[in-house]
DNA sequence: TGTTTTTAATTCGATATCGCACTATAAAGT
DNA sequence: ACTTTATAGTGCGATATCGAATTAAAAACA
């Protein structure tokens, strides 16, 4: 394997991490004190996919350690954006379920993000970002595999 | 705005934080202990691009504050793999020079990850990664303007 | 059924990250 | 030249992140 191929990747591993620190970045300014893009994540999430979920669930969707997702979600219960409860079909096991007032920080974050993503679309335009979407998915969800399986 | 057209270049940001989340777990489990992928992000910057830079510029490079610059340094000088000296042309600033065992730190680290690179080869071809680097690369330099300009 | 292994979550300790405030120097403005 | 403003780097405190070890419950298996 020639050492451009390990490059193109490596490029690829590069580029994904920058753009997820400017996100970070941009997203936690505009954020209330205290919360974090871990946060807002999870919060997310719960709306965009379900809640009712359970923290290692979570833990997964975002590829962080479970002990990590225990730390988020105990910020989350504070801030009073999410409540757990007893998983009833398994008594080791938690479902979170989001409340109000998490929809409403999540509503927030979002109208706060606006500006960016409408100056965004004037910069890279909506059909470039549709285009690249799906090849980004499918280079996460074989990336997604692959450390499932290589440990 | 439609609220699909947010999500789009919400889905691009959600997609390379997992990306770049599997990435620096992959690599921190096959670094020596202590060393984190900021470590190596550095090590592996001062050779891509140039030694001799200060930190400052690498702040920027990553869209890291200066203050965690700072503390990646002090890591990499505590490990050998970097020194810092006086900046001739401002006394204010320093720049940092790579030394022999830091160019070993990133050359065993590549090593280490080659066996990922050959399979995501394997599962995500070379044609298809290079096609979409340049759009991500776009992308991230719209992100990284925005981030000035938008504060 | 009883034992062993796996799994969900947490606690604890180490370290990374980051914002704020500060110092030293440089650059800009008068 | 002198004052003001901007810039490079650091010290400190708060909190996030993570790995290792632990506990409780479930699943696998004898």
């Amino acid at each position: 394997m020639p050492d451009d191929t390990t490059g193109v990747y490596f490029a690829l591993f590069l580029e994904a991490g920058i753009i997820d620190q400017i996100g970070r970045a941009f997203l936690e300014k505009r954020l209330p004190g205290g919360l974090l893009t871990s946060h807002f994540g999870v919060v997310s999430h719960l709306i965009r996919v379900r809640d009712g979920v359970t923290p290692l669930e979570l833990a997964r969707a975002f590829q962080v350690p479970k002990t990590t997702m225990t730390h988020t979600l105990a910020g989350l219960e504070t801030h009073g954006f999410v409540e757990t409860r007893p998983n009833p079909a398994d008594r080791r096991s938690k479902q979170v379920w989001l409340t109000e007032k998490g929809r409403r920080f999540r509503d927030d974050a979002i109208a706060a993000m606006a500006p960016l993503f409408a100056e965004l679309e004037r910069r890279f335009p909506l059909d470039k970002a549709q285009a690249m979407l799906p090849h980004l998915t499918a280079f996460r969800e074989v990336v997604d595999r692959l450390r499932d399986e290589m440990d």
